[in-house]
RNA sequence: GGGCUCAUAGCUCAGCUGGUUAGAGCACGCGCUUGAUAAGCGCGGGGUCGGUGGUUCAAGUCCACCUGGGCCCA
């Protein structure tokens, strides 16, 4: 019985899954958007509109795509979409950064020795490596559902690209701003070529660890410790810590200059005993002392340095400006050399100042070596205090497994401080927008206290340094010249360099005067990679037409400003004057849920892919979209789980609206005034679409998840349809109020797939092909729909603000309800009657005004089968609730006085025997 | 060690220019429903806002310091 008339009710109809399946779904949906070329059409679409251009930033072909790039492009595809709906024109050229270190290293270790051989065999080797995972990440960048330019996507070992950075590189020239200097850097012997920090091991090994007095006056000597007393021979001061307070050792009528922290160290190394001590100042009361070279006929100035520490050695430390990272910056600030009297086979040189017969003595030989040479002639001189020998862990070639050396080589530079260019930068900073606001600051940091930018780099991986050297090992650098060779390569790739000879490489291009009859050697050294990326303004922005220069949006990650956003400041303001772009938003990193970082060693691997596997694109989307991306965003699958149960909340609303509009139509059944509820819940979709539409104007994607959210779960879910499904199911299919909901339905519905369709690109395009079909209109995808606006014609607002006021009262009727329910008066709701008992004063209020005016309303609204509103003179308002009386309708639900007989379907309310009956 | 930065319920987020008992969703507990059902509804218990000290009639909201986290340097 009950059976045949649950028959006879309007409930839900569609074939809208209720699981997403996105595993099997999304890649089937990917491939349509593919084949109809979804990214094409948007581009026609908009292409009269006002252009956003967002600027990609390449990642790494080194490996696969990380949840980190996932996270970056993601982002930068919600926008795009969003902007995409609002009627931009939106070209976006995703690309990538192929060149450099990581990739050289990785292909080295895996090439055999035989297979190395040669720049030509190592480069195609890493060109193919580039290659390789450009194919995966655009494979898994698309699975993500991330639209653009795959096809036309760039490359930085495009020749066209190349010669982009070689002319970039020319405008440096041009502008007087290269130069050469020596630099240490970590020094393979065997190898005889410089080493990257990745390529450094580090193992255990023993070093001669030796106290050495510097004579300072009579009888006056300051103590200094060394590991690699070669490097002696290098030394050109002694540097103390400017706030460490330093003392004197008095020793046998002679007295020690050493910081108090290490006098104690100190004196037991050397085992003395008797000693004293008097003070001898702050470090900084004693820079500009002279001290003398123990054995050279050269002073060693006493300077400052803060990165002194105190656990080791003396608190005076030797300084070789040739030999060492700390010592070069501390040598740049005291304008001394960058030393380095050692060749490439780490022996001594003949420079005239080292000792003629050390000239040829290896720092790597352990028996007869430089490291003997210096320590037997410390002892004769009377300057070595204490020698041991000390176990510890130090950098090794990864290759060679032999100690590495820090040894200044001549090294290319950009002079940031020349002709004003760095505040040239900073005005420039001034007229980005940065946001989060605070990237300004850290630009300005890090543009004021960046040092000098070393462009040459002893690789083969990248785009070579287009200088060439004579004889005598000057070099020549010409812009013209170095534009010249940008076309050929541009044309030919800059393997052309490396198989070339400068013969043949300066083919045809007119020599300046000073080259004229050189014998020329072209360099071997390549560019830096940030000069790769630095250069895509111009490559990418400028070259494509489609696109434009300045670019509207640049969005990376906040290491960034430390990287690419400072290497193409730089590059645009040599080249054009000004910033590349106009705005620059940052995002920070993934860390695990207790805030710290993943470490990569432990745990499960980070891939985008092992996270699509599981949870699919959007799920992943979704949870991007929920975190607060300016700050640090944490990640686990507690935290994912919990954007799976919103995910499944927005799919059920989505499909709980498709399956109550089967059967309506727009054209033939929309009505043009709506009921009450209706109106209401019309005037939240226009107060969501104003808050939604803020938040990614804002690109705060966080907020439109939460608004969202709330909307489905509060207004929608709790509300709307749980006191919509009484009038949906029960009534006659075409009656008023029954399609009155649905129109408005139907706008919630389509409101809401659009809001969310930048986020939820799979999701809401699927349910926006079930809602086509259902209103018999061919498929279109979602992303062509236009951004929704609000529509205030649509309700009254007066009406609107009492049902807020009815609404907000539910919560009273629901504790009385509740109240009722647990002392078994009730089950569900419609078995309630409600009695409202009314006070004079709350008659004058809104809610007693509503009250009294909608009281036909108050039962669907309440959903309970009787609402009586009693007028008291008590003050204030009791809510009353009793099991209703009268009888069950079987269809309804709702307790009504009595039955009456629909023929065939039994007693039925009177309600729904008209139902029946029509 | 330095520059920039973050810190609100178990989780993800609100809380505007300082002003009533700090909000939402999720999770959790207890029920209802079985006509959104690997769904839906209701009620409820959880924060004193990282800590300390200040400014103020009044501070999560301003200032200082401390602790912890992150990015980038050293």
């Amino acid at each position: 019985m009950d059976q045949d008339l649950k028959y006879t009710l309007n409930l839900p109809q569609t074939e809208f899954p209720m699981r997403a399946d996105a595993v099997v779904r999304e890649p089937k949906r990917l491939e349509r958007w593919q084949t109809e070329g979804l990214y094409q059409k948007l581009q026609e679409k908009n292409k009269a509109g006002e252009a956003f251009i967002l600027h990609d930033g390449p990642p790494f072909t080194s490996g696969e795509i990380h949840v980190g790039t996932a996270l970056n492009k993601t982002l930068k595809d919600i926008v795009l979409r969003y902007k995409t709906m609002r009627g931009y024109r939106t070209p976006y050229v995703p690309g990538w950064d192929c060149h450099g270190l990581p990739i050289e290293y990785r292909v080295m270790v895996a090439m055999k020795k035989e297979e190395a051989q040669g720049p030509q065999a190592i480069r195609s080797a890493c060109a193919a490596f580039s290659e390789k995972y450009i194919q995966l990440q655009r494979t898994q960048f698309e699975r993500l559902g991330v639209l653009g330019e795959w096809e036309g996507a760039y490359r930085t070992m495009d020749p066209q690209y190349e010669g982009d950075i070689l002319r970039t590189f020319a405008a440096f020239v041009e502008a007087d701003l290269i130069y050469r200097s020596k630099k240490p850097v970590y020094w393979s012997i065997p190898c005889r070529t410089a080493l990257a920090e990745t390529e450094i091991e580090y193992r255990d090994t023993s070093s001669p660890s030796i106290y050495v007095a510097f004579p300072m006056q009579q009888d006056a000597f300051v103590v200094v410790w060394t590991t690699t007393p070669w490097t002696l021979v290098s030394n050109l001061a002694i540097a103390l810590h400017p706030k460490a307070a330093y003392e004197w050792v008095h020793y046998q009528q002679k007295r020690y200059l050493v910081a108090h922290e290490r006098v104690e160290a100190f004196v037991a190394a050397c085992g003395w005993e008797g000693t004293h001590t008097s003070l001898a100042g702050l470090g900084a009361l004693l820079e500009g002392d002279k001290a003398l070279h123990p054995f050279l006929d050269r002073e060693s100035p006493l300077v400052l340095a803060d990165y002194i520490t105190m656990d080791a050695g003396t608190g005076c430390v030797h300084t070789a400006p040739g030999h060492g990272p700390d010592d070069y910056q501390t040598g740049l600030r005291y304008g001394l050399e960058v030393y380095c009297p050692i060749d490439e086979q780490g022996c001594y040189l003949d420079d005239g100042k080292v000792p003629q017969a050390w000239v040829g003595a290896s720092v790597l030989d352990t028996k007869t070596g430089a490291n003997t040479l210096v320590i037997n002639t410390l002892r004769e001189k009377g300057c070595l205090l204490q020698q041991a020998t000390l176990q510890h862990s130090y950098p090794h070639c990864w290759r060679s497994k032999t100690p590495l050396i820090f040894r200044a080589t001549d090294q290319w530079f950009i002079g940031l401080g020349r002709y004003a260019l760095r505040q040239k930068l900073l005005d420039a900073v001034k007229t980005v927008a940065w946001l989060p606001e605070w990237g300004a600051a850290r630009m300005e940091g890090f543009l004021k206290s960046r040092p000098d930018w070393c462009i040459s780099r002893q690789r083969l991986w990248g785009v070579p340094l287009p200088v060439f050297y004579d004889e005598h090992g000057a070099p020549y650098a010409d812009a013209g010249v170095i534009r010249a060779l940008a076309e050929k390569i541009a044309q030919k790739g800059s393997n052309f360099w490396f198989e070339a000879n400068a013969q043949t490489l300066l083919e045809g291009i007119p020599l300046p005067p000073s080259w004229q009859g050189k014998l020329l050697t072209p360099g071997t050294d390549t560019l830096d990679v940030w000069m790769d990326s630095g250069s895509s303004h111009h490559a990418v922005l400028k070259r494509n037409k489609a696109l434009a220069w300045p670019a509207d949006l640049c969005f990376e990650g906040s290491d960034q400003h430390r990287g690419w956003f400072q290497s193409l400041l730089w590059t645009s303001v040599v080249t054009q004057g000004a910033a590349p772009y106009k705005k620059v938003i940052t995002h920070g990193f993934i860390v695990a849920e207790d805030g710290k970082k993943i470490s990569k060693s432990e745990g499960p691997s980070q891939t985008a892919a092992s996270y699509i596997t599981r949870y699919g694109a959007d799920v992943l989307r979704l949870w991007i979209a929920s975190e607060d991306y300016r700050d640090d965003i944490p990640l686990s699958e507690n935290i994912l789980n919990q954007v799976v149960g919103a995910y499944r909340s927005f799919r059920n609303t989505l499909r709980f609206q498709l399956g109550n509009l089967h059967d309506f139509d727009y054209e033939r059944h929309a009505v043009k005034t709506f009921s009450p509820i209706d109106q209401w819940v019309l005037k939240k979709t226009d107060e969501l679409i104003e808050r939604v539409t803020e938040s990614y104007e804002l690109y705060q994607f966080h907020r439109a998840y939460q608004e969202l959210n709330a909307f489905c779960v509060n207004t929608l879910s709790a509300r709307y349809h749980d006191i919509l499904k009484d009038r949906l199911y029960t009534l006659a299919p075409n009656d008023t109020l029954r399609r009155s909901s649905q129109t408005a339905m139907y706008r919630v519905l389509r409101t809401c797939m659009r809001l969310l369709a930048p986020i939820l690109v799979f999701t809401t395009d699927e349910a926006f092909e079930f809602l086509t079909q259902s209103q018999k209109k061919a498929y279109e995808s979602i992303h062509l729909q236009a951004w929704p606006q609000t529509k205030p014609s649509l309700y009254d607002t007066d009406v609107c603000a009492q049902l807020d006021s009815l609404i907000a009262f539910r919560s009273q009727v629901h504790e009385a309800l509740e109240a009722a329910r647990q002392s078994k008066r009730i089950g569900q709701s419609l078995d309630a009657q409600v009695t409202l008992a009314i006070g004079p004063d709350v008659l004058q209020e809104t809610l007693g005004k509503c009250l009294v005016r909608h009281v036909d309303l108050l039962e669907e609204l309440f959903i309970v089968s009787k609402v009586h509103l009693v007028l008291v003179p008590e003050l204030g308002l009791a809510v009353q609730v009793d099991h209703a009386s009268g009888v069950r309708c079987p269809r309804s639900w709702r307790w009504v006085e009595a039955l009456v007989e629909a023929p065939g379907f039994g007693a039925v309310c009177k309600r729904c025997e008209a139902v029946l009956r029509s």
